[in-house]
DNA sequence: AGTATTTGACCGTA
DNA sequence: TACGGTCAAATACT
């Protein structure tokens, strides 16, 4: 692997957030808000509880948070569409919008027996979207198969499929792009990160992922390829920004001891949180404004 | 040697 | 024709 090759940094633009979380309002942004708060949370809980019978149905009542806030969004999204301007943020977005929403769209899903023809645009209510500082812990192993460059975006955005899509035909992707406006020293760095279809295969630890309503994010296994994706690709941009505040850097530490501790007794149960992301989500917690 | 990542090329859509 | 999404050979890592 190539973790430290950073051609692989997870980066992006304010162009390609999803579109409820910019500029539809006060409410949705509460709830996109909500959202990152509840995938970070998801990010420290689920690793502590790995060992525990209760994880699965915690991973689930997450999911189910998580897409009952994604719902609501799209209900106040089509509420404010008559209402939404135009501008430089969004342009991108709307192309999105207009290619995904077409027709052919339908045949996606069945396109993937063709792997030579699935290059089409994706469904909008297949997908949902979410801003958060650790876009590579979600309890799911991925493997990135692609990097783009996006336009008028400052950063590329990695494409990531299940680890399993072969063998289970788990049509689960995700792509992660980092945003624009996060990259200053003061501010966490947040990214984009949009999940497409549901997970339809079983982990490592046979439990079964895909339902309609929920996704039971059941903690990968100890082996190399739990960090595929989640663990960054180059931790160094974020642990640049480590090492000029020494506060999140002690803070960090107990956060580190505080998540590593439990886990120790488990040697079965390692953890998916990189130092560079325990950082990220510190780094916004800590923000006054955040 | 096996596996994951990178990256240019290709494809479908608008 | 521009763009985003995917493929697959080359490369890197363990």
């Amino acid at each position: 692997m190539k973790q430290h090759n950073s051609r692989c940094l997870p980066q992006s633009s304010p162009s390609d957030r999803p579109s409820f979380v910019s500029d539809h309002g006060p409410a949705m942004k509460e709830i996109a808000r909500g959202q990152s708060l509840v995938t970070q949370l998801r990010a420290i809980v689920l690793p502590a509880l790995q060992a525990d019978q209760r994880c699965e149905l915690v991973a689930q009542m997450f999911q189910n948070i998580l897409d009952c806030s994604s719902r609501a969004i799209t209900e106040l999204q089509l509420q404010h569409q008559s209402d939404a301007r135009p501008d430089d943020s969004m342009v991108d977005d709307k192309k999105r919008v207009r290619k995904i929403s077409s027709d052919d769209c339908i045949k996606e899903e069945g396109a993937t027996a063709n792997p030579h023809h699935q290059h089409k645009r994706r469904r909008s209510i297949d997908t949902v979207s979410l801003e958060t500082p650790v876009p590579h812990y979600d309890g799911r192993q991925w493997r990135k198969y692609g990097q783009k460059h996006i336009n008028k975006a400052k950063h590329p955005r990695s494409y990531y499929r299940c680890t399993y899509r072969k063998e289970q035909d788990c049509k689960a992707t995700k792509t992660v792009q980092q945003q624009d406006e996060s990259t200053g020293t003061d501010n966490p760095v947040m990214y984009t990160v949009v999940y497409h279809f549901q997970h339809t295969c079983k982990d490592n630890n046979g439990v079964d992922s895909g339902t309609d309503e929920s996704e039971t994010n059941t903690l990968s296994s100890s082996d190399s390829r739990s960090s595929i994706s989640t663990t960054c690709t180059d931790p160094c941009d974020h642990q640049t920004s480590l090492c000029d505040n020494k506060l999140i850097e002690k803070s960090a530490d107990l956060v580190t001891k505080s998540l590593y501790e439990p886990l120790n007794m488990n040697p079965f149960a390692p953890l998916d949180l990189d130092y560079w992301e325990l950082d990220a989500l510190l780094r916004f917690h800590l923000e006054p404004d955040n």
